[in-house]
DNA sequence: GGTAGGCTATTACAGTCGTCATAGGAGGTC
DNA sequence: GACCTCCTATGACGACTGTAATAGCCTACC
């Protein structure tokens, strides 16, 4: 068992990688389907809450899988954390040629229909207070006082989010750059 | 003439609105059309260019009637324009029940079709790099160095755009404060 | 061999989309 | 009054959407 590409999981990770591309409004389920190689049927049958389980679980897969990188990373100290952080969404917007962004703001950024909150948006705002608190514990943990340490990760998680959107825009990753400079200076200033 | 609710305006002001809500790809023109109390006929005929003129224009719109508030408070001061910048986006995020974001961040999460850029995207990454000139220089003429101003004015616009959509996700606007105050204190730490 | 159950394929549904064409009306100018 | 130009109304088109139901296959166990 535990095949490699089961097709519940490469279904997932397509969804990730095409909400990331163009967004969850955009990104259906047919062609989600035929993207990841699974028949539509089957989409259905693995995913009976449709496509807002689908958005949910693609998003907790793309959170997931950068923690766990943040996590390693930010072992060997919080400056060079942070730099892996930037790297990892530089090499995904320059190897994408500037078409892929951050899945988790995408579906960030759909309004909720009038009244409830889709599980997705939670999904998402649970993301990125992970990613926070990896970040504020690092700095903690490096002799940053609690309250700069929680500014500056969320900081840190803001200027990403924002600065992939905006490397995206202009086809360039100048943005990117100015802010993983900035960052490292302003981290290494409130380290002991 | 030039009366105050001029359809054009209205329609253009309309999906500004609706983009910044539920992103470029959830904005009908049909439901366009109804939201500014205007004809779909009549949208047809004002933007004869269809679906990516009128986001063209909203993001230009919107990166504009951004760009006059921040010029009058830059005024000021540096530390002063970046804390109304703040407070703008705040309020949008607030005043709409954490429902409304940046059109112009919505436009530019939408993976081109091969090939070409579209125009919207080409304005919003001129929008992007109006608001960034405008706090470098802001900076720069206060003392900042050149490339520091260059840095931080990116890290600014960067980071409320994605504190803009964590705010969202976590319906709180506890990412904005703590953003707020990060930033005052690296841009007074860089004044002479 | 037989049979049950998880997966796939196909088709249908009721909607909505962007876009266009065409016909109507309102207003001003000769 | 006639005309011409700008705006509006309506309806149609083909394509696509999320979702569901149905019928078939294929594999694993008894």
């Amino acid at each position: 068992m535990q095949q490699v590409d089961a097709p519940r999981e490469r279904i997932v990770a397509g969804a990730a990688e095409m909400i990331s591309r163009r967004g969850l409004n955009a990104t259906s389920i047919r062609e989600l389907s035929k993207h990841a190689h699974a028949p539509l049927g089957s989409t259905y049958h693995y995913f009976p809450g449709g496509k807002g389980q689908l958005a949910t679980e693609a998003v907790r897969f793309a959170g997931e899988s950068v923690a766990r990188s943040l996590r390693r990373e930010l072992r060997v100290g919080p400056r060079e954390g942070v730099a892996a952080f930037l790297a990892l969404w530089r090499d995904i917007v320059t190897g994408t040629g500037f078409r892929a962004g951050c899945p988790v703001l995408a579906v960030a950024v759909e309004e909720p229909p009038p009244g409830d909150v889709p599980e997705a948006v939670l999904a998402a705002a649970e993301v990125f207070a992970d990613w926070e608190r990896l970040l504020a514990d690092a700095l903690a943990a490096h002799g940053a006082d609690e309250v700069q340490a929680a500014q500056i990760a969320t900081l840190i998680v803001a200027s990403v989010e924002g600065t992939v959107a905006m490397c995206r825009a202009q086809r360039d990753t100048g943005p990117l750059d100015r802010v993983a400079a900035r960052l490292d200076a302003i981290i290494a200033a409130v380290l002991r």
